[in-house]
DNA sequence: CGGCCGGTTGAATCTCTTCAACGTCCGTGG
DNA sequence: CCACGGACGTTGAAGAGATTCAACCGGCCG
């Protein structure tokens, strides 16, 4: 095999992973991990790094679609719009999820960057063969839109039944899950950074800015969280916040 | 081969078809259809019929789910409930969707009968082994998984930024189209049947019953709909309704 | 008949929104 | 250098939309 250094480079299992993967979280966690070498390697070839700074768009409602993408780092907006501009955020992606709508060839939803984003993007075309051939692919894709899916039904419960309170508490619950999966168990209190502004998270939770706004500082007031600077918010306990959201 | 007449019989095309399976639409549209003559006879061997009437439980939250199903006919309530007793529909299943979460050991919803349901119901370890080794299968697991999605994040919108009154005219067009696809399109009236009580239709919408009542003899003043009885309802014009639903 | 369930309607209440003012931070340009 | 404008956030007061509480109706079943 006629190897150059610069694409690839030998593992100590002797396999080969591309330069371009070695330091990739989505190489492991994400999709790319069910990959073969040699799909890899495939796809490596072709794919490219993209960085979008906040509100950014990723990608346009009805857009044609050519490419997929991995986050690498960053906070994605997901979102809908309704005729006369009423906005909703229907998800947050984060590293390593996968970026698009396999099997379609138009989105139905808007993406923007919320923070600075870094992408791994690759040609849809390529990228939905290999999905054809490797059922350990799609095994991949059918568990991330498992997941996706749980959340977003969960996330409707937040949207229909709960009260303005509840929804910023479920917000920052979800946030701290989000960065790290183990806080949702931590008897003690964490630190949070938002990746949203106010108008964003008020679109996320289905509310107004001055709401989010408000229910915030009631928060604060009752002594559940503490609100550093407007991007960073001291969750004093988890289990009282938990509480607090309602489930 | 030896072959049992009350088990299956042959096809014209020299296949063979389980009895219990030849008039399923599951067979066709749903999941059934990408399973070779051997998984379906298989899966037809370890099956069954089940039929609930309306309010009865399906799956409870939290139950250890040994068995998945698919909807034959009727309609089911897909709702997750807060700890207080709020509950919130997340999605309605109408035939032939396949009901259960693959690769979990236990659901995280419960699942209703709203109208009378007919399931046909299978073991999930003989299923999940067969999505293992059926791509086909693990796909239209896929495209439902995607479908759903796109349904749920929808209905975010709907729950997230509608007002009462753009939501029932939501629910409707929901409906209509859920019935008959094609109802979309239709330029003129379509009536449709109401699977669902008003208490049902406002925990779909996150609204109250009277809510629920109210926005209803809203719209039949302003002549968008007729109310047959309290279980049917004209659409007088779908464009229209499509409109005051907002998107 | 009486009671219960599902549905509708009215009046009072409350939560969230709307409208408006104000404060801070930050980059731009006079 | 500082004044200006714009983006983002907070807070107050008034208003609207949905909920809550309550009464009532019709159908059904024991």
């Amino acid at each position: 095999m006629n190897q150059r250094a610069d694409v690839h480079h030998p593992e100590p299992d002797g396999s080969v992973t591309p330069r371009l993967c070695e330091a990739c979280e989505a190489r492991h966690r994400g999709i790319c991990g069910a990959l073969t070498d040699g799909e890899l390697l495939a796809l490596s070839r072709v794919s490219g790094k993209r960085s979008l700074e906040p509100g950014e768009n990723i990608i346009s409602d009805a857009d044609l679609v050519a490419s997929y993408g991995n986050m690498l780092s960053g906070v994605a907006k997901l979102s809908k719009t309704l005729s006369d501009g009423r906005q909703q955020i229907v998800e947050l992606q984060f590293a390593p999820d996968f970026l698009g709508r396999p099997f379609h060839k138009e989105s139905h939803l808007t993406v923007d960057a919320a923070t600075v984003v870094r992408l791994c993007t690759f040609p849809k075309s390529t990228f939905d063969k290999m999905v054809s051939g490797n059922p350990d692919l799609k095994q991949r894709l059918l568990d991330q839109s498992l997941r996706q899916l749980d959340e977003a039904r969960d996330w409707m419960v937040t949207l229909g039944r709960k009260t303005a309170r509840e929804k910023l508490a479920s917000f920052l619950a979800y946030l701290a899950r989000h960065v790290n999966p183990e806080n949702r168990e931590k008897p003690g209190g964490v630190v949070v950074e938002l990746p949203l502004t106010r108008s964003d998270m008020a679109d996320f939770l289905g509310l107004t800015i001055e709401t989010v706004s408000r229910q915030l500082t009631a928060l604060r007031k009752s002594n559940l969280i503490n609100l550093i600077d407007s991007r960073h918010v001291e969750i004093r306990s988890m289990p009282r916040l938990l509480q607090e959201a309602g489930d």
